[in-house]
DNA sequence: ATACGTGCAAAGTATTTGCAAACGG
DNA sequence: CCGTTTGCAAATACTTTGCACGTAT
């Protein structure tokens, strides 16, 4: 089953009503593989749906977001980005350059068993995590 | 050498003067051991300093952030989040409740050699990173 | 018919910038 | 004195909210 399909469902099966603007959010989301900033996916959603309001895609991905079908990172630049939370293992981290903005995705088994390990030792329920390493990419270098 | 004592040689060197809200920032930093918002920081300097604007705040904040003096934080709340940087290894990372908001440290060797050997090994030159673990804290949970 | 989804405009926050006055060297 | 730092206020940028209208069930 392909994000899409998983994202509808979901929506479908928690009450959701399908409708234009949250669909073209879905849309947009599933044909990228790293994330995308707020302002990105408004823009490539009115390439469908030229009326689109950035509020309901604001909207839409607070409700993708809460129901656990998109990841919500901070960066550090001025937006937010969001990417699809895979439900198969497509897990990843980001690279961020801190010149040019560039964003690039990597991901590492190790990491990811430390990362348990220490999850599991807190006192806090942790559910999710992010990591992020800032630099230079390679042109800016 | 205190973190404090850092600070202000650096600026010091780095060709900036002495001024009374810069270093009410430092002091009310050097004093905490984790992150700070800003608005929280902008508080604890009008204790010191009753008419210390919120602008004098960002600036400073951006001087010693260019400085490598402080790390800035994304926590995905409202505001941003500063904390000392130490140049002695008090290196460490977060937990955030996604619930009421509450950040706490933690530190982990393994952790930060997994993250040393994933830098070397991208296309960018790593020269920060950061670790975030979310989920509800003890009271929360 | 009823309730949810959407678009627009307005409101709310966080952050940055312009400028004149205060301050330190 | 002269250039930096500061405080205030205005400007920006991002995000959220209120409301009337469209749409699905």
């Amino acid at each position: 089953m392909t994000w899409r399909e998983h994202a509808q469902t979901t929506l479908r099966e928690s009450g959701y009503r399908p409708g234009g603007a949250r669909s073209a959010v879905i849309e947009v989301l599933a044909e990228q593989h790293c994330c995308l900033a707020v302002t990105e996916i408004h823009d490539r959603v009115r390439a469908v749906r030229p009326g689109a309001g950035i509020a309901s895609v604001y909207r839409a991905l607070e409700t993708l977001h809460e129901l656990g079908l998109v990841h919500r990172l901070e960066l550090g630049g001025a937006s937010a980005h969001y990417e699809p939370a895979a439900p198969t293992g497509d897990h990843h981290h980001h690279l961020v350059c801190g010149e040019c903005g560039k964003v690039e995705a990597f991901s590492d088994d190790r990491l990811e068993s430390v990362i348990d390990n220490v999850s599991e030792a807190t006192s806090f329920r942790i559910e999710d995590h992010d990591v992020v390493l800032r630099g230079r990419c390679e042109s800016c270098a």
